[in-house]
RNA sequence: AGGCCCGUAGCUCAGUUGGUAGAGCACCACCUUGACACGGUGGGGGUCACUGGUUCGAGUCCAGCCGGGCCUACCA
């Protein structure tokens, strides 16, 4: 097996690897989670992808996080279920469809028909809607795919019909006329979240008069949408202007139709000191004037047509489209002398969040849910802390959110979708129903027509944590896995998801969805711009994996998601990643050659171990303690950094280095000792490497020697655990001094040219007690610092040479002469001030009685020792430069 | 209009309860030593946007201010 490593390639090539591994695990059912396990349950429902999607950064980020997450409990014990599934996601497929068959075909989907074109779309489903949870494999991600579901598949179908026909049920779901939004060119309703407010669009305030009815007179008012004035039935003042109150209750006369139009009171809506102070209104297309109509009664003058052109009640413009008669009507305002003019006016122009149209308020019937009693108990379990949002700033954006909430619109005029259970008899009575009914509820009848509307597919959505899990059923998936534990996703949907599945798990299951929402942050392009599929701006995760490879993206990733900061991703840092695993890679193939001296079947032998043994594991130990605690509290970032830290430069740079001189020139048994420690700490750091880069980990993990009964594979094998005994450890401490020395001693090298190769010898003065331990230690230097011979004091102490200082060691390397005795000189002098001003600042508290009276004993203690440590270190580099006839004696 | 976030080394960013400013990349010098040049060793580099306040002590808390971003909102 040692043989093995000669082959071994010296550079980490992640592609050869990363796909073996993941067919391994899936076809091992590793990835498998069990309804009935003695281990506790964990359980993330992923955020389902639009089946239209291909993998961007978004999904990129979210599929580590979650697979972090499910590899670390699943490792610690857990029974970790990552349940996968994707989203039918009714406007986004219906668009792409509709563009497909144009494309091809050059026919609309009204042209085909309802029927065929859904067929259409499923078999655009099957042929596609997979691609999206096959890229997520190639990041690794251990998703339980035998669970995957789709929101229209028929399970789900059936939980989206039980819901809403208890709600409907319940008195939540009804169906009213009403202003909505609407989307001229998708031809359809929307909520308010499907609204984008264009913030800072240039328009203009063109403003007209209204002759008075009766005598001489007009008043004037003023609109960003002229062609709205087809609709007004009112012009509204407010009560104490005293400038219209006279013409309260009186008429005016529209231009066009020669109607007579009231002018009310309204103290509401009108605010007297913007524009004229006189609004004119539009009860069917404003959605203030909507409530200003029902406030007085006006009439409702629809005079859109479903596309955005006028329709008959406007007339003479019947035909127009909006834009087109908007310049009409102001038009044929001017030329009846009625114009006054226009202002230029910034304004936040609403629009369809999926292709941009500018959006209307629009008449129509919809169905929709009534919020408040569905939002108060979703208040309630976040007040409690039944669900706790981390960062927990989001909670404040959540509660403002559900207090505030309108009752949401949820049909859509689409045909991909889930279509809503009702029905209609001739007489209009609606009977809703969870399978199709035979006859009208209320009379009988046998003649129904089913609701054309589909359901947002957002209702869908918020049914997915239960609704995978077999809801309405109770099976026994739910009673395992219900609450979920972690929702992890992105704060843009917090409206749209998170909200919705808290009131819909609250109502249906009577529990909290998940214990715990982690909202990530946005990944951005370099521009700091949002990436969007509409923007087309978005970077292909696979370009990435296929160069660095998924460990070194995930990685990247994890350590960029510092909560509640965007990402705006580097590819630089990606390919510092990919030669952190490179490193690893090379760890390994060290390990490798000295694994013949491993005996698993003998446990480790502590008392065997040499200094730069117990220091590594209890460094390990550590490392482990942290890392734990930083994913504890969903510090992906901090757990990166510290098994970084840890590995690099712990592992390989110091402890490699410290184990060499054991495994080549050491006795049988130190060589056994050590080839252990190094195979024990890099296997448990391989462990703890894993949920962020599970590729590289478990090629290198499987190479490694095992114990007879260990896993078959690094994913099932146990997460590591900090051992309480191994965090505190004096001596391992000590150990530092040695490496401290170290370092200082390759500086002084350095500082006084000593070659590279060049051996030296070191004298050191230090407390007798210290002196003592060194010198039975001094072996380390001479590969670590290339020190052939290392004397205390008593032996010898060269004068006239440049000396260092470390943790109280004194030490000196006699050599002739200094090279670079400027360089030397100007470093000294530089120093010589930090440590001054240093110095000055730390006397000068001690110094204040203030300080010393109020700051806690444990701080003072510490400036006493600082003060004097820098007070030799200060005096050393002065002495140095008196030595080097630079002092001022 | 209201709310939230950010402004720390050339770049991208960390900095838990206030107690001698950190990482990665980039940069400089030296080094192909028997895991690794996707490397090693040693370095340089910051008045923590600005102004006040609280405190013995503030990057860290408070107020204000400048600059950038985001989210909610029906101002005609």
């Amino acid at each position: 097996m040692a043989s093995e490593n000669e082959t071994l390639p010296k550079a980490y090539e992640p592609a050869q690897v990363e796909s073996r591994w993941y067919t391994f695990w899936k076809e091992s059912g590793f990835f498998a989670a069990h309804d009935e396990s003695d281990k506790p349950p964990f359980s993330i429902a992923i955020p389902p992808p639009n089946i239209t999607g291909s993998l961007h950064m978004g999904h990129a980020v979210f599929v580590t996080l979650q697979d972090v997450l499910t590899r670390w409990k699943r490792m610690s014990g857990y029974n970790a279920l990552w349940l996968p599934g994707t989203d039918h996601a009714g406007i986004a497929t219906q668009m792409l469809v509709e563009r497909d068959l144009m494309e091809k075909e050059g026919k609309s989907r009204h042209d085909i028909g309802r029927e065929a074109f859904v067929e259409r779309v499923w078999a655009w489903k099957r042929k596609y809607g997979g691609r999206i949870t096959e890229q997520f494999q190639q990041l690794g991600a251990s998703l339980d795919w035998a669970r995957e579901r789709f929101t229209l598949d028929e399970e789900f179908n059936r939980a989206v019909r039980e819901a809403f026909v208890r709600l409907w049920e319940e008195g939540l779901i009804y169906r009213a006329n009403r202003l909505i939004n609407w989307c001229p060119k998708d031809r359809t309703a929307l909520s308010d979240l499907e609204v984008d407010h264009d913030e800072g669009a240039q328009g203009e305030l063109f403003e007209f008069a209204y002759p008075l009815a009766e005598g001489e007179g007009e008043i004037v008012v003023a609109t960003t949408r002229p062609e709205t004035m087809l609709g007004d039935t009112a012009v509204a003042v407010h009560p104490d202007d005293e400038r219209y109150r006279h013409l309260i209750g009186k008429e005016v006369r529209h231009p066009f139709t020669g109607e007579r139009i009231p002018i009310v009171a309204d103290s509401i809506l009108v605010d007297p000191s913007f524009g004229t102070g006189a609004v004119k209104i539009t009860p069917a297309h404003d959605f203030n004037d909507f409530e200003v109509g029902k406030r007085h009664g006006l009439e409702m003058r629809n005079i859109l047509n479903p596309d955005g052109t006028l329709n008959e009640a406007a007339g003479p413009f019947a035909g127009m489209d909006r834009f087109e008669a908007r310049k009409a009507v102001k038009e044929k305002l001017a030329e009846l002398g009625l114009a006054r003019g226009t202002k230029p006016h910034v304004l936040a122009l609403a629009r369809c969040q999926r292709c941009g149209t500018v959006v209307e308020p629009y008449l129509s019937s919809q169905w929709f849910v009534k919020i408040a009693p569905l939002a108060k108990p979703a208040i309630e379990a976040v007040e409690k802390g039944d669900t706790v949002f981390v960062p927990e700033t989001w909670t404040n954006t959540y509660m403002a959110w559900m207090r505030d909430i309108h009752d949401w619109c949820i049909s859509r005029q689409l045909w991909w979708g889930h279509r809503i259970p009702a029905w209609y008899c001739p007489d209009g009575h609606i009977t809703v129903a969870r399978e199709t009914p035979e006859s009208c509820s209320t009379c009988g009848a046998r003649e129904l027509r089913q609701d054309e509307d589909v359901l947002d597919t957002w209702f869908s959505s918020g049914l997915w944590p239960f609704a995978t899990l077999g809801w309405p059923e109770k099976t026994k998936a739910l009673e395992t896995f219900y609450p979920t534990s972690v929702l992890e996703t992105g704060y843009d949907i917090i409206f749209f998801w998170v909200a919705r599945m808290m009131m819909m798990g609250l109502h249906f299951m009577g529990q909290v969805p998940f214990r715990t929402v982690y909202l990530h942050a946005m990944v951005r392009d370099e521009k700091g711009d949002k990436m969007s599929k509409t923007k087309g701006n978005v970077i292909d995760p696979l370009d990435v994996t296929e160069k660095y490879g998924a460990d070194a993206l995930r990685f990247t990733l994890a350590a960029m998601t510092a909560q509640g900061r965007d990402i705006k991703l580097s590819l630089e840092r990606v390919a510092g990643y990919k030669a952190f695993a490179n490193k690893i890679w090379n760890a390994a193939r060290f390990a490798l050659l000295h694994m013949d001296q491993v005996d698993m079947s003998r446990a480790p032998e502590p008392e065997k171990w040499s200094d730069a043994d117990r220091w590594i594991v209890t460094r390990y130990h550590r490392a482990v303690a942290d890392t734990v605690a930083a994913l504890q509290a969903f510090k992906f970032n901090e757990a990166t950094s510290r098994v970084y830290q840890f590995l690099w430069h712990e592992f390989c740079d110091w402890y490699i280095e410290l184990v060499k001189p054991r495994l080549y020139d050491g006795t049988p048994e130190e060589k056994a000792t050590s080839a252990r420690v190094l195979r024990d700490v890099l296997e448990g750091s391989l462990r703890l490497l894993h949920p962020f880069m599970p590729f590289v980990t478990e090629e290198i993990w499987q190479k490694l020697p095992r114990a007879k009964d260990d896993p078959p594979s690094i994913m099932i094998a146990p997460y590591p655990t900090p051992d309480p005994d191994r965090l505190e450890d004096a001596e391992a401490d000590r150990f530092d001094t040695l490496v401290e020395w170290v370092q200082a001693i390759r500086s002084l090298r350095v500082d006084l040219s000593v070659p590279e190769g060049a051996e030296v010898e070191v004298f050191f003065d230090a407390d007798e007690e210290t002196t003592a331990w060194l010198a039975s230690r001094v072996g380390w230097l001479r590969r670590l610092a290339k020190v052939k011979r290392a004397a205390p004091r008593a032996e010898g102490w060269p004068e006239k040479v440049p000396s260092g200082f470390v943790r109280g060691i004194d030490f000196r390397i006699p050599l002739e002469g200094v090279v670079n005795r400027e360089e030397l000189v100007a470093k000294l002098r530089k120093e010589e001030e930090k440590l001054a001003a240093e110095l000055e600042k730390i006397q000068g508290r001690l110094s204040n009685e203030r300080f010393l009276a109020r700051a806690p004993a444990d701080v003072v203690a510490k400036d006493r020792a600082l003060s004097e440590e820098m007070g030799a270190r200060l005096a050393k580099v002065r002495e140095n430069l008196a030595m080097l006839g630079e002092g001022e004696g």
